[in-house]
RNA sequence: UGGGGGAUGGUCUAAUGGCAAGACAGCGGACUCUGACUCCGCUUAUCGGGGUUCGAAUCCCUGUCCCCCAGCCA
C-alpha cells in the first residue's frame, strides 16, 4: 500500500502538513464517525481512505467512533457490519473503536454548563411552533418565548426532561444564541431531545439524547482529533461546532475541514435510497453485487486494494464532482490483471465436434496459469473429441475481420489445437446447435510448424469434463447517469432491468472445481469472476462476473 | 431572495504570479496463442467582462452559473 504519495498533496494534506510545520500539532489524530443505522457504501469508503491514510502517513492513529445518538434507526447489527467492512478495507483502529454514546454523561455535564453560562435554555414551543419562530432565507427568526427563563428554572426543567418527567416532544434544551443570524443553523439550534426510546447500548438509562451539532465536535474534543473532516454538506455547521467549543472553553478545539463527498454515475448513492432498493426488493439485499455497498462489492469480487487504489485516484477537493463508473470499474481490472490466474471457461456453450479427433482419445495441454507472470505456474487442461466453444465466437456470415469461427475458416484453440470449422448443425428453427471441424495433428499447443498466422484464439472446455455451472452476469444498476435527475419520476424507475443476467449452463474446465470463495478467476477474453460467496456450494457452485475485459471487438461492432 | 461554498478538456485531479500537467474516456497505430495486457501517437480545458503586472488559472473589481442550509436526522 502506498503511504508516501508520489504527486502533489490534496488541500487537506496541506493544510495538516502547514500544522505539523508549523508546531499548531505534533501529531495529527483523525477520525471516522459513522452512524450506525445503515451499511457502509463506496462513498464512505473515500472518506475511510481519506481519514485512516492521513493517521498512517503520518504515523498516528484513526478513531473509530460509532455517532449513535439517534437510537431509533441504529441497532448493533449495523455496528457489526461496519467493523467488519472498515476492517476488510485494510484499515486498523487498534484499541480507538468509540461510541458517541459512551459520552453521554459527560456530555450531559456540558450542557449543564451552557444553561449555568445562560447559553442554553429549555424551550417548550412545539415542533410546528420551533419552525414557525425560526424564520426563512431571508426572513430572521423570532425569539421563543421561553429564551428568558431563569439559570434556576431551566436546571430544574433539564433535570425533569433527563429523569423521564416529560413527555416526548412537548420541549427541547436550545442553545440561546442569535434568532437573527443569517446562518440558520446558528438560530437557537436543538442540543437535546426527549425520546423515550431504548439506546443498542445504553439501554434505558436515558430518555433524552443529544443532537448531532452538540455531540460530534464535543465527542471530537474529548478524543483529542485534530482535524475532523467531514463532507460539504457540513459546512454551514461549522459555525456551531465552533461556538459549542468556545462557549464551553474547551482544553483542544478540533478544526473541521470538508470535502466534496463522492458522486458516481449510473448510480445512487445515500444510505435512504440504497435502503429503498433493498426494502422494495429491486436489489437481493444490502450486499447484492450490483450495490455499491463495501459489502456488496466485497461479494462482487472487489479487492480491497481496488477499491483503495479507486480512493486514492479521484483526489480531495471541495467542489461536487461525478465520477464516472468507468473509472472504478478500471481500478478492479488493473489489480486483478496483475493477480487473477487466468483459466478457461465457456459461458455461453456451443458444442464443436472435431469429426478427426478419436472417439475415445483424452489429452491433457499444458496451460499458463498467467502469461505475463510465468511465476504462477501452468495447468493441465484435458482436450477430447467434442469441446464447448463460445456461441459468440462463431458467425455464419462473418465479416472479413471476425477472427473467429466460420464455414471455411482456421482458428486457435488457446493451448490445444488449430481447427478449421467445416460444417453448420442446426434444428428445426434454424438456430445453430453444433459445429463440426477437423483439426491439424501437427499442431499440439497451439503453434504450426510451417509458421502459418492464425490470427483469431478463442477459448474451449472439454465436454466430457466440463464443470456445468450457473454464472451471474451484473451490468450497472440504473440505465441512466444520474438517477435522480429527473424531478417527476422516482429514481427508482431508471432500474436497469438487464444489471442481473443468470446463465445457467455455462461450462468451466475441470480445474475449476478447486475453486474457494477466495479466489478471482480471469476467465480469458471474458473478463474476471469469483465464486458467490452466499450462493454458491460445492455441489452447485455459482461464479459472479466481477467486470469485464475491455472489449475492443464490440466497441468496434457497437460502432457500426 | 439571506448566508455558506464552488467553477480548469467529455470526466476527475494538479499547477499556489513564470512553458496549463496527469489519470480515465475517446481516436489512430504497434505488439499479441486472451480483439486482454503492454507500448507509441493524437484530439480536447482555465465560466464571462474589465483591471493590476514584463508576465494571471492564480491577485483585484464585476457579472453569470452550480451546490448546501428553514429535522426535536446525521
Amino acid at each position: 500500500m502506498k503511504t508516501t504519495p508520489d504527486r502533489p498533496l490534496d488541500f487537506i494534506r496541506q493544510i495538516i502538513a502547514e500544522d505539523l510545520k508549523n508546531g499548531k500539532h505534533k501529531q495529527v489524530i483523525t477520525r471516522f464517525p459513522p452512524e450506525p443505522n445503515g451499511f457502509l457504501h463506496i462513498g464512505h469508503a473515500k472518506s475511510i481512505c481519506l481519514n485512516f491514510g492521513i493517521a498512517r502517513e503520518n504515523n498516528s492513529v484513526c478513531h473509530l467512533r460509532f455517532d449513535d445518538t439517534n437510537p431509533g434507526k441504529e441497532s448493533t447489527e449495523y455496528v457489526n457490519s461496519i467493523q467488519e467492512d472498515v476492517r476488510w478495507l485494510g484499515f486498523d483502529w487498534g484499541e480507538h473503536l468509540y461510541y458517541s454514546s459512551d459520552y453521554f454523561d459527560k456530555l450531559y455535564d456540558f450542557a449543564v454548563q451552557l444553561i449555568e453560562l445562560g447559553k442554553a435554555y429549555v424551550c417548550h414551543l412545539s415542533g410546528e411552533e420551533m419552525r414557525k419562530y425560526r424564520g426563512t432565507l431571508t426572513e430572521p427568526g423570532k425569539e421563543s418565548p421561553y429564551r428568558d427563563r431563569s439559570v434556576e428554572e431551566n436546571l430544574a426543567l433539564f433535570t425533569q426532561m433527563k429523569n423521564g418527567e416529560i413527555e416526548e416532544g412537548t420541549c427541547a434544551l436550545r442553545a440561546k444564541i442569535d434568532m437573527a443570524l443569517p446562518n440558520i443553523i446558528m438560530r437557537d439550534p436543538v442540543l437535546y431531545r426527549i425520546m423515550k426510546t431504548p439506546h443498542h447500548r445504553t439501554g434505558d438509562k436515558w430518555c433524552i439524547y443529544p443532537m448531532y451539532d452538540f455531540t460530534h465536535c464535543l465527542s471530537d474534543m474529548l478524543e483529542k482529533i485534530t482535524h475532523s473532516l467531514c463532507t460539504l454538506e457540513f459546512e454551514n455547521n461549522r459555525a456551531l461546532y465552533d461556538w459549542v467549543l468556545d462557549t464551553l472553553d474547551t482544553p483542544c478545539h478540533p478544526q473541521q475541514i470538508e470535502f466534496a463527498r463522492l458522486n458516481i454515475n449510473f448510480t445512487v448513492m445515500s444510505k435512504r435510497k440504497l435502503l429503498q432498493l433493498v426494502d422494495e426488493n429491486h436489489v437481493n439485499g444490502w450486499d447484492d453485487p450490483r450495490m455499491l455497498t463495501i459489502s456488496g462489492l466485497r461479494r462482487r469480487g472487489y479487492t480491497p486494494a481496488s477499491i483503495r487504489n479507486f480512493c486514492d485516484g479521484i483526489g480531495i477537493g471541495k467542489r461536487s464532482s461525478w465520477i464516472d463508473m468507468g473509472v472504478l470499474e478500471n481500478a478492479v481490472r488493473d489489480d486483478l490483471n496483475v493477480l487473477a490466474p487466468r483459466v478457461l471457461g465457456v459461458l455461453r456453450p456451443l458444442k464443436v465436434v472435431i469429426t478427426n479427433y478419436p472417439e475415445e482419445q483424452v489429452e491433457e495441454l499444458e496451460a499458463q496459469n498467467h502469461p505475463q507472470n510465468p511465476e504462477m505456474g501452468s495447468r493441465m487442461v484435458p482436450f477430447c473429441r467434442e469441446i464447448y466453444v463460445e456461441q459468440t465466437d462463431f458467425m455464419e456470415d462473418a465479416p472479413r475481420k471476425f477472427f473467429r469461427l466460420s464455414v471455411g475458416r482456421e482458428v486457435r484453440l488457446r493451448y490445444a489445437y488449430l481447427i478449421t470449422c467445416r460444417e453448420v448443425i442446426k434444428d428445426e428453427e434454424g438456430k445453430v446447435i453444433e459445429l463440426r471441424c477437423t483439426y491439424d495433428p501437427e499442431t499440439r499447443g497451439g503453434s504450426a510448424p510451417d509458421g502459418r498466422k492464425v490470427k483469431g484464439t478463442i477459448h474451449w472446455v472439454s465436454a466430457r469434463h466440463a464443470l456445468q455451472t450457473e454464472v451471474r452476469l451484473y451490468d450497472r444498476l440504473f440505465s441512466v447517469e444520474n438517477p435522480d435527475m429527473d424531478k417527476e419520476k422516482d429514481f427508482k424507475e431508471f432500474v436497469n432491468p438487464d444489471s442481473l443476467q443468470i446463465l445457467e449452463n455455462s461450462m468451466l474446465e475441470p480445474s475449476l472445481k478447486e475453486a474457494t470463495t477466495a479466489d478471482r478467476f480471469q476467465f480469458e477474453r471474458q473478463g474476471y469472476f469469483c465464486l458467490d460467496n452466499r450462493d454458491s456450494t460445492p455441489d452447485a457452485p455459482v461464479f459472479n462476473r466481477i467486470v469485464t475485459l475491455r472489449d475492443s471487438w464490440a466497441k468496434l461492432t457497437k460502432k457500426k
